[in-house]
DNA sequence: TGGCTAGAATGGTACGACCAAATGGCGACG
DNA sequence: CGTCGCCATTTGGTCGTACCATTCTAGCCA
């Protein structure tokens, strides 16, 4: 560890540091679980201020990269990445970035298609049937009169990941993940209207029914007419509603201007 | 400004402010380009003591939120995210995740294939005409005999965002920026074998011109291909090289177990 | 033996001082 | 009168110390 740093100077100390510290833990000198020393002896270290020291080390924690505990066997840690930074990076910056909802329908379909074809075919029997008894389960929640909307989505939002999971490729799952950190609401918005709630589990079923048996084109289907019932729901949703607030959006595509782009859709 | 922020005094005032200033930033009280009052003036509105304030502000800097500058009429300024941060999160995520190339390349070609519909579609015709013209570029730097890779590279890049652009959707773009900052080497990959560099450059011209022309089959057709002759480049440049340092995998899938999954490919 | 307390280690905060850079105005000089 | 250069002001960047809060450890006492 004496040798790992070695002192800066430059103007930017801190991030002079941070980038020491990051370099030396994407290298793998630092492993998940290790220990750094103590703000006042790296601040030794580098020959610098535990001040910059700490900004450092706020720096990699915010990353993600690093955990920190207070008390004896105190300290910063290094951490294992998970997929929520990034999903709260791309959160943070759609907040920024109204998107038309069109466009988030778009993607998310074209993702699902994908991702159901590579489900069909690498996901084994045992996932499949997980995937099928989720769906069943959703039906059932949805069945009730006043249906638990909580617990209708947390499930809604498993089913996503795990059929994300079922193709065997990690990638799907960030996607999937960051997706819907970003903007769950729209799917949410298709259980909330009670005449749609059976049309919409009743299609869950179907598709993960499909999946299960293994018949590709017959599961695109359905998956294709989530996204139909989807539209028609935020079409009768935003339709009514004549709300002055709608959000601008720089759009070189001057079509669809129907489309509302405001994203507290509940 | 005054009103803008109130006083703190939990454990954890550092985070408490730096939420403040952040939902001042996202609720719109705080537009792009405006300027926070100096670190000692909010030290004292938040009540708190500068360090608290700093690192708060440095917190949001490296989220991109504020940029900060030193001197007279310095101070945080409110930016305008770009997707660099988000990039540069999935970046820094996928070096802690080593993924087999085999789920890149999949991943990388289900969304061109997506990209390559949607464009065929979407864009009008001179952005297809723009996009053939790089194409012909593409084919003239590396039909010399000593390519500059490094041009190569850079306007391989910039084709498959613009392609990704004419889809009209910004979502294909951003995703395909952060895939391309977290491992564009892959494909660079192809353009070093010099008996692989006229096919490929050949491909990316028919693919350009297939897509100018609206035949959507044919263009799909030199997607696909393009991935083939990526596949088969780095079979042929892993093959021979059979090196022991190859990057552990935590996978639960034990085929394909010949994939090489190291990262370093130049 | 078991629980409890005192101390040590460590991050969290505050305050004050000084340095470095950027800005803008003021004065000297041509 | 205009231009150039210097200097004061503002503001972030760094350092250092002191103190508080929390957590763990070890040793003490019942």
């Amino acid at each position: 560890m004496a040798s790992l740093f070695f002192p800066v100077r430059a103007g930017r100390a801190g991030e002079e540091v941070a980038l020491q510290i990051e370099a030396a833990i994407v290298d793998g000198r630092l492993s998940p679980g290790e220990r750094l020393p103590s703000e006042r002896e790296m601040g030794s270290q580098f020959g610098t201020g535990r001040g910059v020291v700490r900004e450092a080390v706020k720096l990699l924690q915010q990353k993600g990269l690093l955990e920190v505990r207070k008390g004896a066997k105190g300290g910063a840690y290094v951490r294992r990445l998970d997929v929520a930074n990034v999903s709260e990076s791309l959160a943070l910056f759609l907040k920024q970035h109204p998107v038309e909802i069109e466009k988030l329908i778009e993607f998310r379909e074209s993702l699902d298609r994908t991702i159901t074809q590579l489900a069909v075919v690498n996901a084994d029997q045992a996932e499949k049937d997980a995937l099928l008894k989720g769906a069943l389960r959703l039906e059932a929640l949805l069945g009730e009169d006043e249906p638990d909307l909580a617990a209708v989505c947390e499930l809604d939002r498993r089913l996503n990941i795990m059929l994300a999971q079922m193709t065997r490729n990690p990638l799907f799952e960030w996607v999937m993940r960051a997706l819907q950190m970003g903007f769950s609401s729209y799917d949410h918005a298709l259980y909330e209207a009670p005449k749609r709630r059976k049309k919409a589990a009743a299609n869950w079923k179907e598709s993960a029914a499909a999946i299960a048996e293994g018949r590709l084109m017959r599961a695109l289907g359905f998956v294709g007419r989530h996204y139909v019932l989807l539209r028609r729901r935020l079409d009768e949703q935003t339709a009514p509603t004549n709300e002055p607030d709608a959000e601008f959006l720089q759009d070189e595509n001057p079509l669809n201007t129907k489309e509302n782009t405001r994203h507290e859709a509940v």
